[in-house]
DNA sequence: TTGTATGCGTTATCAG
DNA sequence: CTGATAACGCATACAA
C-alpha cells in the first residue's frame, strides 16, 4: 500500500536514496540507511515487484512447463525446482502443458509470451521446432529436464543406459528369459523415454547373445498399468519369463503385486527390476536404477540462474548427463532351475 | 520486444486507440480495430503484463500455497486449480510452504507480499492467526482447501464424517474388532485431518456400542507407512483385528500389501477400507470413501474468480462442504467366523 | 469514435 | 554519498 515515496519522505531522504538503501545496491551512509529501514518497517513497506520489473526488465520469476503434476517423477522434479528457486528469491509460475494441441499452442502464444518470466524450465516435454523457436525468441535462458531438445540445454539420465544396467544385472544373475514391461511406444507424449528404455534392454540382451522374441509388453507408466500387463504376461506358467525389466518403478510394483496375487514368489519365482528408485521401492524390496529427480530440478535452476547472472554466459548447448546407479534390493535373484 | 507505441504507429492510430482495440474494452471503429490487429500480428506484439499490472493493479496471477507437491491429494488439487486458472487466463504462482518456521515466515513476509497475486488459494495448510492477518492485509480474496481456517473461506470434506462412513460400513458387515491405522497425531502439519478421522472412527464405534481398546495405530500417510504399521499390527494372529479403517488409501494399500505378505487373504481374512479413492484403489479392489480433490481445486478457483470480478461480492466466510461417497469394492466383507 | 496527457512505483542516469 | 529527473509500457480520464 505504501510507496517508496512515503518511505523516503518519512526518512527525510529522496526516493533515490531510499531505493538504494533498501536494495543495498549502491553506497548509502549508514545513518541514512538506518532511517530508511526504520521508516520502511514502520510503514510495512514492500517493493512493488511489478514496478521494479517494468524498469529493470527482470521479474524474479521463472516459468516451469510440465505435462503432469501428479506423477512421481514430475512432482519430484517440481519440488526440487521450487526449493532452489525460493532459495534464490524467485517465484515459480507453473504451466501444465495441455495435451490438446489447441490449448498447448495457447500456452505458448498467450501465457509464455507475457514477459513475465526471466527463464524457463521444461520438464519432460518434447518441444516441436516451432515451439523451440518461440522460446528462443523470448531471449530468456531455458533448460529442459528429461530428454534432449535440439536447441535447448537439457539435463537427463541416459535412459538407454539405465535399462541396460537393469537388464545386465539380471543377465549377470543368470536370467535368459526376460521381458520388458514398459511404456507404450505410441503414448510417449514426453520424450522417447519408452523407446529408449526398450532399446537399452534389447541392447543388453544382444550384447549377451541372448535371443529375445516376444520380449516387450507395452502398458501405461503406472502401478495399475504394470499390474495389468503382468497379470496377462504371467498367467501362463509355460511361457512365463523368469525376470521382468520394468520401464519404471511404478510398473515394477504393479508387476510384483500381480505376481503375488498369482502365487508367484518374488524373487525366487520371478525377478523384477525397475527404474527410478521411487519412495515405495524400498518397501517392495525393489531392485532398481536410481535417478534423483529432485536434484535434476535443482541443477536446472542452477543452470538458468548462472545464465541469468553471469554476463550472458551462454548455456552449454549439449545435453548434460545425470548420474544413475543400480540399487540392489531383494526383488532379484538367480532364476529358478528349469 | 515491440511496444504498443510501435503497433499504434504502424496502424496509424494513437496509443490509446491501439490499446482499446487490443483489449476490446471500449468502442473502436471496425476499420481501426482491423488495422491495429494486423499491425500487432505483423510485429508479434504482446502486452507487457508488468506494465499493465502497474497501472491496473491487477496481475492476472493467483498464488497457491501448499505444503506438498508430491502427495496425491495435493497434486490432484493443484491440477484442478491449474486447469481452472489457465482457462480463465490466469497464471499460477506456486509456493510450497516450508516446514521450517523461519522459511515459512519468509514465504509470508517476502514472497506473498510482493503484490504479484490477485488472489490466494491455500491447500492443506493450517494458518496461524498472524498469517491469516497477513493475508487479509493483502486485501485479496483468499480461499482454503482441506480444512477450516478461521477468517478465511475454506472448502473441505467432513473428515469425521468420512471415517465414520467407512467405519459404519464395516460395522454393518458385522465387524467388531476394528483398528484405525491413521496419521500420527503429532505430525499433522496440515489440518487436524488425522485427529478428525480418528474421532469419526471412534464415534462410529461408540454409536454402535462397540468397545474399542487399543484401537489406533499411528503411522505416516503413505503406502510404506501403512505397510509397516500393518505388519506390526497383523503379526500376531491372536490379537489381530478383523478389519482396518485406514486414514487414507495409501495407508490402506500398504496394509493390504502387508496382509498379503503375511498370507492373510483380503477380504476373507481381513477387511480394509480407505479414504480418498486414489487412482490405485481400483486395482487393489479397495473399498473407500471418495473425495474429488481436483474438483475442490476447480471450485476454489471459481470462488476467488467470483470474488475478484463481481463487485467485491465478499466470499462466504463459512466453510463449504464437499460431498463424499462410499465406493464399495472387494476389500471388505463380513468377518470370518471366530 | 479518437487523441492527449497523466500517472502507476520503481530503478538508473546523471549532476552535484 | 545524495538528489533531481527521466524512463519503463501501458491504461484511462478527459477533451475534442
Amino acid at each position: 500500500m505504501s510507496s517508496l515515496a512515503e518511505v523516503a519522505r518519512r526518512a527525510g531522504v529522496s526516493k533515490a536514496t531510499a531505493s538504494r538503501a533498501l536494495s543495498g545496491a549502491a553506497h548509502v551512509s549508514p545513518a541514512a540507511k538506518e532511517r530508511v529501514a526504520a521508516a520502511a518497517a514502520e510503514l510495512g513497506y514492500v517493493v512493488s515487484s511489478t514496478a521494479a520489473s517494468l524498469v529493470t526488465g527482470r521479474t524474479k520469476n521463472v516459468g516451469v512447463i510440465t505435462p503432469f503434476i501428479n506423477r512421481w517423477f514430475f512432482a519430484e522434479v517440481l519440488e526440487g525446482i521450487e526449493g532452489a528457486l525460493i532459495k534464490a528469491g524467485y517465484d515459480l509460475t507453473l504451466f501444465r502443458l495441455p495435451s490438446e494441441p489447441e490449448q498447448r499452442s495457447r500456452l505458448f502464444h498467450y501465457f509464455l509470451v507475457r514477459k513475465r518470466v526471466d527463464a524457463i524450465v521444461c520438464v519432460g516435454v518434447e518441444l516441436a521446432p516451432s515451439e523451440v523457436q518461440l522460446i528462443q525468441a523470448l531471449r530468456r535462458p531455458a533448460v529442459g529436464i528429461g530428454g534432449a531438445i535440439p536447441g535447448i540445454t537439457t539435463m537427463c539420465i541416459d535412459d538407454e543406459q539405465a535399462s541396460r544396467l537393469a537388464t545386465r544385472h539380471l543377465i549377470g544373475l543368470g536370467h535368459t528369459r526376460i521381458v520388458h514391461v514398459g511404456g507404450d511406444l505410441d503414448a510417449q507424449l514426453d520424450f522417447h523415454v519408452h523407446a529408449r528404455r526398450l532399446a537399452g534392454f534389447r541392447a543388453a540382451l544382444d550384447d549377451a547373445g541372448i535371443e529375445h522374441p516376444d520380449d516387450f509388453r507395452p502398458t501405461t507408466f503406472s502401478v495399475p498399468g504394470g499390474y495389468e500387463a503382468a497379470m496377462a504376461l504371467l498367467a501362463d506358467p509355460e511361457s512365463r519369463p523368469t525376470a521382468i525389466v520394468a520401464g519404471c518403478d511404478e510398473i515394477a510394483i504393479g508387476a510384483i503385486t500381480a505376481a503375488r496375487q498369482l502365487g508367484i514368489v518374488v524373487p525366487s519365482g520371478l525377478s523384477v527390476v525397475g527404474i527410478d528408485d521411487h519412495p515405495y521401492a524400498a518397501m517392495f524390496g525393489l531392485t532398481t536404477v536410481r535417478q534423483r529427480p529432485g536434484e535434476q530440478g535443482e541443477q536446472a535452476v542452477d543452470l538458468v540462474m548462472r545464465a541469468m547472472t553471469d554476463v550472458d554466459a551462454d548455456l552449454p548447448p549439449r545435453a548434460i548427463d545425470i548420474p544413475i546407479d543400480l540399487v540392489v534390493r531383494t526383488s532379484t535373484t538367480a532364476p529358478p532351475p528349469s
